[in-house]
DNA sequence: CATCCTTTGAAGCTG
DNA sequence: CAGCTTCAAAGGATG
């Protein structure tokens, strides 16, 4: 698999054997698609059965081995997966950043214009985000991942109504201002793709009472919750200022998307919409495979702005680290799990707490003897 | 209602 | 430091 060194893409476009992909009109991109999606679900469709049974074991993958190669060798699969006819026009791929429909929509490419001396708009300007928000995914965010309070830069915010600011409670570092620097990229990087301003004045967002700059930020959910970005909606609204309670439930600050998941982000919908799967974790197998089939200069985009989101989020908020939310999930599940347990702490107090012999008997439901607790239920009825 | 599934990549943790 | 674990998104399925 292509990776990319996440300091910083330096390697980007420097592999000419890659196949570019799709860079042309949507109609050509979406024949594509479609013949790649066709094939994916048949792929996909015969393949969960054997995947079930195969892939899940080494040994049983290597039962196949035109599968791994596949997998170790994406080029190849989309060379094979690509008709020749196809091949011709998209050679001619403008290697260029952020062009096309992956990234016109994407915030950091938005983010300077709000900055811009007259906030005259980029020739993408006008260009609507192909992607069309799935099922409750903000309209207007199909990549956007901060929300117009990390873009609010306090009373710096020429636009935004202060009341905004304040409500989230989120530790808003004073130097999201220098965030306009933030994005002065360097020439013949990223910064090249002028920000498609038109995001910022797309009538939907100003109806829904969003700030020009306004971009919901994913990265922060509250305690409660699935995200939803309903959340933001409802936020952006001027509210009586609700309970205290609410302000000690400091939203959880998520970790910043990787490069696959800002594809899988934006291709989702798209997958979606040309076949009739549903179910995300076959929609995710389908994206992993496109994502092995893409090219690399393709998939360089994507860890480029990657590492734009880790810096954007380093910057917004220069205390957070994915430790915070470290063990979180599955951690709650545990705790869950032996507080049903109601597992003590160490064998000892575990033994003297059921009266068992401490030198002989085992304790079933201590952490400590946990692994031989079925043999122990056996051998000494121990509970 | 909570968790699982499924993917990749980044980051944290552990020995 | 290598290798393992957890979490990011998503939404249907499942317990």
């Amino acid at each position: 698999m292509p990776q990319l060194s996440s300091g910083g893409g330096d390697d980007l476009g420097a592999n000419d054997e890659m196949i570019a992909f799709k860079d042309e009109g949507e109609q050509e991109e979406k024949i594509q698609e479609n013949a790649f999606t066709e094939r994916d679900l048949a792929d996909l469709k015969s393949s969960l059965v054997n995947e079930s049974e195969s892939n899940s074991s080494p040994a049983a993958a290597a039962a196949d081995p035109e599968a791994i190669r596949r997998v170790q060798d994406p080029q190849r699969v989309y060379q094979e997966k690509l008709p020749d006819h196809m091949e011709d026009g998209i050679k001619h791929q403008d290697t260029g950043m952020y062009k096309g429909s992956a990234y016109s929509g994407y915030p950091f490419l938005m983010l300077s214009d709000p900055y811009l001396p007259n906030g005259s708009m980029s020739p993408l300007s006008n260009k609507v985000p192909v992607v069309q928000p799935s099922h409750g995914v903000h309209p207007l965010t199909p990549l956007i991942p901060y929300s117009n309070e990390h873009f609010s830069h306090g009373s710096h915010s020429p636009h935004l109504p202060a009341d905004i600011n304040q409500k989230q409670g989120v530790h808003r570092p004073s130097q999201t201002s220098d965030i306009p620097g933030f994005y002065s990229l360097p020439p013949g990087g990223v910064g090249q793709i002028t920000p498609s301003m038109g995001w910022f004045t797309h009538p939907l967002m100003l109806s829904s009472g969003m700030h020009t700059t306004g971009i919901p930020h994913p990265a922060i959910v509250p305690h409660s919750g699935k995200q939803e970005m309903d959340h933001y909606d409802r936020s952006m609204k001027p509210q009586p200022e609700p309970k205290r309670e609410k302000e000690a439930k400091k939203p959880t600050i998520k970790k910043p998307l990787n490069a696959f998941m800002l594809y899988m982000k934006e291709m989702r919908a798209k997958v979606i919409a040309e076949c009739t799967l549903k179910e995300s974790a076959a929609i995710n197998q389908i994206l992993g495979r496109r994502w092995h089939a893409l090219s690399r200069e393709e998939q360089a985009k994507y860890y480029e702005l990657a590492r734009k989101e880790r810096q954007l989020h380093m910057q917004l908020y220069p205390g957070w680290s994915a430790r915070d939310n470290y063990g979180k999930k599955k951690r709650r599940a545990r705790e869950k799990q032996q507080d049903s347990n109601s597992d003590p702490a160490s064998p000892k107090k575990c033994r003297a707490r059921f009266g068992l012999n401490q030198q002989t008997d085992w304790c079933g439901p201590c952490r400590a003897c946990n692994i031989l607790h079925v043999l122990s239920r056996f051998l000494f009825h121990c509970s």
